[in-house]
DNA sequence: TTACAATAGTTTCGTTTGAAACCATTTGCA
DNA sequence: TGCAAATGGTTTCAAACGAAACTATTGTAA
């Protein structure tokens, strides 16, 4: 006689974990969306350029930094740079390398955005009692370590 | 003087929370996919059936209960009627809504993935200690409430 | 009854996505 | 050296997705 134990969906893990990481997504990437004619992907983009802002990222190191795929991170570049949000060079001694650099214009997003970031994690976090809240952080430690 | 502090993305909760159920549910789908030919909304919907197994179900109540969006729904029950997975009949007493029950074929494909999603469920808590894990529901209890 | 709103579900259409193929350049090494 | 393999990045193609439009049926209320 067959095994027919039902899976519980929801109280499944995996499942749970990606309804709770889509909702939080979806919301803050239509805000984006609407307020900055920004994506998600090209955020994150900005945000990898803004703090590693030395003398230019490559699109790979962009890529490995914000853990996207290089097409994903090729096309949020296409389109940042055609709205003048990043600067795009060849490298010098490596003509297969770009130089990637924000604008004055990227910049003006990011500090903008940047806050707005901040503020959602806040809001999200004010759901958690302190303990709540350091475990949550162990918890990804384990479970996707960097 | 604008405030330049950039976001650290690879802290930043919401970003953390969408790389970690992103890399579980691909790795899932994957292994769903190549061994089942089975996509991750095709097993929510059968997973919700042979939980709901009383006198049929409609679409929109398995989308309810899946959280997904009704076209996903349509589109994921065409392939399971069609694999023969799931057997759809017409409501008796309102021709609108579809009836829905998991065939023998449905059935089987249950019997295994459920388990094995369950070994899935294990290996991803084996990272844990019994805090953490008690921890880890709780938050996801207040974070993303049923 | 009739007509208008609401509901169940599917189809359409434009966009997003990822894998693989691709081009150009650089590296490694026989 | 010179040639194959590796690397950086873009393009192509097919599948997956969501919003909105659509069909069919049922509910409601004058």
């Amino acid at each position: 006689m067959p095994d027919h134990t039902p899976l519980e969906l929801e109280r499944f893990l995996p499942y749970r974990l990606s309804i709770l990481s889509n909702r939080i997504s979806q919301a803050i990437a239509r805000e984006y969306q609407e307020r900055f004619d920004l994506s998600m992907t090209e955020w994150r983009v900005i945000a990898v350029l803004a703090r590693f802002d030395g003398d230019g990222l490559s699109a790979r190191e962009v890529a490995e930094r914000t853990e996207m795929d290089k097409v994903a991170v090729s096309r949020a570049l296409a389109r940042l740079v055609a709205a003048k949000r990043v600067a795009r060079r060849t490298h010098d001694g490596d003509k297969r390398r770009s130089v990637l650099l924000l604008s004055a214009k990227g910049w003006k997003i990011h500090d903008v955005v940047a806050p707005l970031a901040r503020t959602h994690e806040r809001e999200m976090l004010a759901r958690l009692d302190v303990e709540e809240r350091r475990m949550l952080t162990r918890i990804l430690d384990k479970l996707a370590p960097v």
